[in-house]
Order: C-alpha cells, then structure tokens, then sequence
DNA sequence: GCCGTTTTCGGCCCGACTGTTTTCAGTCG
C-alpha cells in the first residue's frame, strides 16, 4: 500500500510550493490532492493500475499523472526539481512556530539560513538585528517555538510510537531464536508520548536474535550493544531497545522491562514486606532466584493479581490489587458510540452518509455529528440556518441506518470571552453540544481558565472537548487550570473529553483527577476521516491509565442511557 | 491545480490577531 508514500509527495511538493510563493489555490490544490490519496479506502496502485485515479475527488490530470509516475518509478521529476532549488532544512524550518514561508524564504535569501541549526546560530549572535520583519517580539517568539520543538521532537506520540512499534516487532519476530516479541516500557504502559522504544524478545538464542536486531532496516545506527540487549536508533531522538531473554525468564523481564520506574520501587518495597528482594536481576528468597514464568506469577508473591501495564505508575495500584479493589478497566469494546466527529459540512472529508457507513462498521450504536461552529470561517463553520439544513440531511440518512442513532451535535467554539458562538435556542435544538476553544492560546491562565469556566455552566453545553489545547508533537498546553474546570465541570455535570485524535487531551492525570471528583469522561475520535476512528483505542489507553471503568465513560453507556444522560435537566439549570 | 445542476472560465478557505508598520504582511486555526 502506497497511499501514505503517494501522500507525503504530494504534501512536501506544497510545502516548497509555499516557499516559492506559488499560487495558493494551487498549493491547496496539492494538499487536497495529499488528503485524497491518505483517506482513500483501497491501495492507491490498485486504483491505478484500473485506470481509476481520475475518479478519486481531488485528484486531477496533472496530480494523477503524478501519482503514477511515483508508482512506475519511484520518484516525481517535479518533486525533484524542487528539492534542487530549495535546501531540505527549509522544510523543517516551516515547522518552527511563529514562521512561516514567507519569513522562512526572506531568511533564506537574505541571511542564507538554510536550517533549524542555522536558525539557532543566527538567534545567539544576534545576526537578524535588522531585518526588516524581524522585531523584538518576532525574534522572541522564534527562540520561544525552536524551544518548544526542540523539547516537543524528543518524544514520539503514543498512535506514531505503536505504529513504529509495530513494523519493528514484525522485523523481530522474524529473527533466527525467536518466539515471542513483546513492546515493553512505557509504551506498554500507553504513555501519551515516549522517549524510546522498548522491546522484549524471548529467544532461544540470544546472541543470534541481537545480531539479527541491529541489522534490521529500521536501524540508522546502532547505539549501544551487549550480550542481552541491543539499542538502534531509528530515527534523530528516537531510539528502540531490544531486550533478549531466555523464554523461561521472560515473566520477570516482562515485568522489569514495562516499569515504571515507581512502579518497580514500589514493589520493591512490596517485595520485602512478604521477605522477599526485589533486584533488577531477579526475584530472590534467602538468597535464591524464584522462577517466574508470568508477570501474573510474579505479582502472586506481592500477594496481588495480575496488574495492568496502564496501571503501572505507582498511583496506589499495588496496595488497591493487595486489596481486590483495582479497577476493572475499560476497553476499546466498551465503547458503543463516538461523540465527537466532523463531516464534509465544516472540514471532514466524508459525507455524513460515509461516516455512518464507517461507524456502523466499527460496531457503534450511534454517534454525534460534530462540525465546527461559524467563528472556525476557515474550517466552513456552521451557523444556525446551515445547522438547521443539516438536520434534514441527519434525518434522511437517520431513515437508512435504524441501528444507529445519529445525534445532531455542534462542536461549538468557545468565544474569547467566554461565551459561545451560536445563539441559546439554537444550541437548545440540538440533541449534543460540545464547546471547545480554537482561538487565544495565549491568554493568562486566570483569563483562560474564566473563559472555559463559562462553557462549563452553559446550560447547552454537555461536553468541554480537547480542555488545555494540547496538540501532542505540535502544542503543549494553553495556561489553563486544570483543578478549576475540574471542579467546575462536577458542579455542572458537564462531561470533558479524552480527545483521542493527536491530542490526548484530557492528558491521563488530568483524567485521573476528572474520573476521582466523580467528572465523567467521553473518548472521542474527533475524525475528520474514517481512518481516524480506531484513535479511539489511543483514548481508551489514556482512561485505562486514568483509572477509568466503563461507568466512568459517557459514551460507553447504552443508547438509551446516554439519551437520558443528555437530558439531565435537574443538575444543568 | 481542480472542478462543473451557472461546465472549459473563474472561483476556490476566511477572519482575526500580532508585530511591524505608517497602512499592512505574515501567521494561525
């Protein structure tokens, strides 16, 4: 499968586009052309080879010949006469918050900054005084983005780091010894972003299996070996360990290798409570290994069942499994229905006919309609008439799906100060509204925190999505106070939202605080396309790591309960 | 560059904010 090959040309095409100033139609145009491919349900080649590329919307003659000269030979002559004009760091530059293309191409020209690294020597000798554009603030806001990216590109987001995960496992598992391969570390443990990957091999020859490891294509360099574990790095920051074991102690490397560190730390005072000593080696009794076979082994002699990976943070999981009362986890089958999705009516690429295809085939008993408000002018927001069409639209392919409800929502800005983009009875027609903010990232915390607050107690208003605005790898967090809205959204039973698409947000604490002040939660794709729907499983990990069963989830209840959950009048009003 | 129930030209994704200006260009969502 060539799609997502096919779209990375036709996105790094716009993006020196962008830099020579093309036409913005045209530029949008290869976007569109990037998106069409991405989202397309079958193998690009097969399409091509059927004579079908003309038939896909947004592609045209000249981005489907493109395609098919990518396809034939590996390349687009287009595409590579403008990686001879351009350097490549200019692309990364881009990247870098508070530039763009055009003050990217003026620093080129000008100053001949051709990369990030450029940049940073360009900012420390002071050598952009007197640029004209470049002011004071501009700079200040350059140097505060390189930091953030810089910070930001360390760390892989958990949906990238499980897909990476996944190729290398299968390049693993083809090793000579192997018979089991597990991702271990924190992204066992479904962190919202890790450093490195960690990987345990149970192998019946150990050297043979890491030999085998360090030469697999994913392999940029090899950083680090030695007689039971082999570290590469695949990418710049990104390094994957893999750990080798004999099958008989993959139980307790299962364990070890999955951490957390407090984790480990905790059982190790655990351990010895019952006489036992907890080392990085081993499991010992007087001295003595005991053989551990399972991690379910392994926690019998804390005296505690099997804990789950998610819960391994040293939140109390150890003395709550001690006591029989950890939580029985949510799963991704809990979920019936999704809350939060965009259709061709703002910005999502499907009609609202497909996205009922596309839940139903996931098994959903219903979900939300969710385009954006008309404040979102650039993402074709709604206002109240073209709400009120929609309906229409909802109700007829209401009549084709009777196994699936289909709620008429609005995922509505919140306004600057507070209030919300489309009028009361407007909002009060609708079977859901969710509120989120998609403007002033970069108010005070006491001006942000007040603003959320209001949408919070807005009686229309039954979900707060993606609250502190964090976009994983992109943006952290707005300064917003997080215990503040929590507290708020108790008060007026307001559910906030584990936005599952690449934002993760609410962050598993923040949901861990949400779920204990008794906040209920919904997991939602926020898809603009179908292929974003199993995102929803990356939510589940983050309430899995909140602690979270299926009661604490709004949109794991039943049809009918989440019907009424809606009403709610006597807690709103 | 794509598209077409106004079909081979002309419209398409707009509006606000920021910082730098001296009336606006660039960035962002």
């Amino acid at each position: 499968m060539q799609n997502a090959a096919v779209a990375a040309v036709f996105d790094e095409i716009a993006d020196y586009m962008e830099l020579a100033g093309e036409n913005s139609f045209k530029i949008r145009a290869y976007r569109r052309a990037a998106e069409a491919v991405a989202n397309y349900e079958g193998a690009i080649e097969d399409a091509a080879e059927n004579g079908e590329l003309r038939s896909i919307e947004g592609l045209g003659e000249a981005t489907a010949a493109k395609v098919s000269e990518f396809l034939a030979t590996g390349a687009v002559r287009y595409l590579d006469r403008l990686r001879e004009e351009f350097p490549p760091g200019l692309l990364d530059l881009i990247r870098v918050p508070g530039l763009g293309p055009k003050k990217v191409s003026q620093l080129y020209r000008d100053k001949q900054i051709d990369s990030v690294e450029a940049l940073n020597v360009a900012l420390e000798t002071n050598a952009l005084q007197g640029v004209s554009g470049f002011g004071p603030k501009t700079i200040e806001n350059i140097k505060s983005g390189l930091r953030r990216m810089a910070q930001m590109s360390k760390r892989l987001p958990l949906g990238d780091a499980l897909l990476l995960a996944a190729s290398i496992v299968k390049g693993v598992e083809s090793l000579p010894g192997v018979e089991r391969v597990e991702v271990a570390g924190s992204l066992r443990r479904g962190s919202d972003t890790v450093g490195d990957i960690n990987l345990l091999a149970a192998t019946n020859d150990v050297a043979a299996t890491l030999a085998g490891f360090v030469e697999l294509p994913h392999a940029l360099v090899v950083s680090e070996q030695d007689e039971k574990s082999a570290s590469v790095r695949v990418r710049p920051g990104i390094e994957v360990r893999l750990r080798a074991t004999a099958p008989e102690a993959f139980g307790f490397n299962f364990f070890r290798a999955t951490g957390s560190h407090a984790h480990f730390e905790a059982a190790q005072i655990a351990a010895s409570e019952r006489g036992l000593e907890l080392r990085e080696d081993g499991l010992f009794r007087d001295g003595v290994a005991v053989e551990i076979p399972t991690e379910a082994a392994f926690y019998e002699l804390l005296g505690a069942p099997f804990i789950e990976p998610e819960l391994r943070e040293n939140r109390g999981e150890i003395p709550a499994a001690q006591q029989g009362r950890l939580p029985r986890l949510i799963t991704s089958a809990d979920i019936r229905g999704d809350l939060h999705s965009h259709s061709t009516w703002s910005d999502g690429v499907l009609s609202i006919r497909q996205m009922a295809q596309a839940m139903q085939a996931r098994g959903y008993e219903y979900f939300a309609v969710t385009d954006h408000s008309k404040a979102l002018a650039m993402a074709n927001g709604l206002n109240a008439e073209r709400l009120r069409e929609q309906a229409k639209e909802i109700a007829e392919v209401q009549a084709e799906f009777p196994d699936l409800k289909i709620l008429r929502g609005i995922e509505c800005d919140i306004m600057r100060d507070g209030s919300m983009d489309l009028d009361d009875d407007i909002l009060h027609e609708l079977d859901i509204v969710v509120a989120s903010v998609h403007s002033g990232f970069t108010f005070d915390e006491k001006t942000q925190t007040e603003r959320v607050l209001k949408a919070i107690a807005h009686p229309a208003v039954d979900i707060v999505a993606h609250p502190t605005g964090r976009i994983l790898g992109v943006r952290p967090p707005y300064d917003i106070n997080v215990p503040e809205l929590i507290a708020a959204a108790r008060e007026y039973s307001t559910c906030l939202e584990i936005n599952a698409s690449e934002r993760l947000d609410l962050s598993d604490e923040n949901a861990f605080a949400a779920r204990e002040a008794g906040v209920l939660l919904a997991i939602d794709s926020d898809a603009h396309s179908a292929r974003m729907l199993p995102n929803v499983e990356l939510g589940v990990l983050t309430a899995r790591r909140a602690w979270c069963e299926k009661k604490h989830v709004l949109n794991a209840k039943p049809t009918a309960e989440l019907l009424q959950w809606l009403q709610r009048p006597e807690a709103r009003r």
